[in-house]
DNA sequence: TCAATAATACAACAATTATTGAAATATGAA
DNA sequence: TTCATATTTCAATAATTGTTGTATTATTGA
């Protein structure tokens, strides 16, 4: 996980529809959503969704595979468990002890 | 952690300067820097610096002490943490096992 | 007190991102 | 083939965010 990949998928998350969009495809993994399901969910115009879908796509956050005339979105989890591990280097270096409690600095010394 | 506020610090990651910042921040902590430190060290103007640690600041990413006429900036390591939390959360709601290995799930049921 | 320094606030402008409706593309069903 | 449905692309516009120079506030040291 490099600089310019965090910084797409923090851009991904820094959006209440987005962080919407991904928390409903976690609680629906793996077997996903397609856009209308989501647009349904959400009360969101297709257009709309579809640019947000778009940029988390390309975040790599999301991914979407066609079925017939749907398109089924899923979360990808690897991506944002890198995205954990990546804040979780981040937040060690120089001072895990102010990061962490004794057991989780395990896990934490692990990632660097 | 609210949506709200994540989103709040999402935002606050999502560009390269910001995040520059807080890197910086976390590699010098528990001591800080000065933002004219900051500023020297990123080849920032002072007022866009300023824009970015307001911003910051705003999403308690970072903490501010005067020190006579210096503001002394400081990475909020908790705040971080609370975040990878919060995204832990996120992640292994519904599917634990596609985003983490055996001894990580320990620490993820922790965290519902 | 006065001059110099550190940092922020303000204002103008540039650049990016978000939203919407209409049109296009593609698939499935009649 | 023709119609209906699912989704995306495009274009126009709205809204937000980022950058810069100047002015202001506050503190230190002479």
């Amino acid at each position: 996980m490099d600089k310019q990949l965090a910084t797409t998928i923090f851009e991904s998350l820094a959006s209440g529809i987005r962080l919407d969009v991904f928390r409903l495809l976690v609680k629906h993994a793996p077997t996903g959503l397609v856009a209308g399901e989501i647009a349904t969910l959400l009360v969101l115009p297709p257009t709309n969704l579809s640019f947000h879908l778009k940029a988390m796509t390309h975040a790599g956050l999301v991914s979407v595979t066609q079925e017939g005339r749907y398109q089924r979105y899923r979360a990808n989890l690897t991506v944002m468990q890198a995205l954990i591990d990546y804040l979780t280097a981040e937040c060690c270096t120089g001072s895990p002890e102010h990061c962490f409690d004794a057991d989780k600095a395990t896990s934490c010394r692990d990632t660097n």
